[in-house]
DNA sequence: CTTTATAAAAATATCTACATTTTTATAAAA
DNA sequence: TTTTATAAAAATGTAGATATTTTTATAAAG
């Protein structure tokens, strides 16, 4: 009989919570996140939430100066491209190995979450891009990803991610699918499934990185509408 | 005149310290890191000593469970060929970007780099390994990598070099280079900076990885004397 | 108008006391 | 011997008080 897991202390609650805050834009990049305000918002005091902040400033969504406080973290245009191409590159990597490293199982996996995803035939709001569209979508490139075999490139990819996902998370709130939108996406998905299927890595590289890079001319534009340069 | 910077708070200093404290080894692989001990030798109170931990369970040096503590992330074999083999991959994948985007400058500056560290003729202590011919060694090594121009692959970059930095401290503090040895490396190294500014993309990546897995059976060895599976 | 100086208000960072949880030591039961 | 129960010791986590620093507001000087 394992022992019963403790219960999170306030500090993993508040790291959470902000996170998921700053990630969905309630707080303006650049922002300055006051101690006051934080403690009545997340109901706790000054030492867990410093805890909570300081794992954010490891993972550069927060920033902090001694005595001055915290903001969240800048975004731009410049870091918005930059931040795209790498993770195409690093994903190239990761799904080259992949075709190489990833057996039978694997396979079966991808077809399995790009079958969840085709099922997805419209959504009506962000909150269906968010909670259901793209819930799938990721676990779909996850478990693509995952046939890398490689733990800690794994964990870079995933750092990435957090950083572009206050990016994304514009793209899809800016964006609900039309039902067309929708078949182009589930065609690319299956495109990309069929060339991965082929281990052609060549192909799969190239329209991975199509794919991930289509949302960056949407998210620019928000960037600029919001004076973002 | 801009503000002058304010003092650091102490738990910078504390993270600063016992970061390196763990990639020194001073503590062993998953040793329990009790708050008595760590207020006393960082010479702080619980709050700053619980942020800079924080920090560091962010880049996972140390794992914690509610209510059960800190510990010193574990290290193994198995962790160490995945963790060689994913900045292997990674560094491969910086230097092709490099040898496609870096300009003069970045060639000019690799010559500089590899020539301050080919003046490393010899080495006495374990000491000197760190702090004369592994810093030059470094700063060769992240000329290179500057060339990709892509700040958050640089990122990624560090991070996992952060994480196999305890291991490259066994093989460097477990490997006083002789005059031969350096001599060896020195040909390495000046065979890799040949591949890269003839913009050799295949022969250079061949050859970083074969330098940047090279200690690897070595601190294989110093784990296995230690226990570790 | 801008700059400088000052005081007050607000924010930041840290320590300490203390509640809660976990671990350790010990004794008894199986 | 191992397992269980209990109490004591130790460790963990947090709030609140407080010292320090920064920011804001205001007035005076240039």
């Amino acid at each position: 009989m394992t022992r019963a897991s403790p219960r999170p202390n306030l500090a993993i609650g508040a790291y959470r919570h902000l996170k998921r805050d700053i990630i969905r834009g309630v707080y303006a990049p650049g922002e300055k996140l006051r101690m006051s305000d934080l403690k009545t918002r997340y109901d706790l005091g000054v030492g867990p939430m410093r805890e909570a902040l300081s794992q954010l400033v490891g993972e550069r969504l927060v920033t902090t100066v001694s005595q001055r406080g915290y903001r969240v973290a800048e975004m731009s245009i410049k870091e918005l491209e930059e931040l795209y191409d790498a993770r195409a590159q690093l994903e190239g990597l990761i799904l080259e190995l992949a075709i190489a490293r990833g057996g039978d199982d694997w396979e079966a996996e991808i077809l399995a979450k790009a079958h969840a995803l085709s099922k997805v035939v419209e959504v009506h709001s962000a909150e269906d891009m968010l909670e259901v569209w793209d819930r799938r979508h990721q676990a779909f490139h996850s478990a693509i990803a995952t046939g890398c075999d490689s733990p800690h490139l794994l964990q870079a990819r995933t750092w990435l991610f957090d950083q572009a996902e206050r990016y994304r998370h514009l793209w899809l709130c800016q964006t609900v699918f039309s039902d067309a939108a929708l078949d182009t996406k589930r065609r690319e998905h299956a495109a990309l499934t069929d060339t991965i299927l082929a281990r052609d890595t060549a192909a799969a590289r190239a329209r991975m990185r199509e794919h991930l890079m289509s949302p960056v001319p949407i998210i620019k534009r928000v960037l600029q509408q919001r004076g973002l340069a």
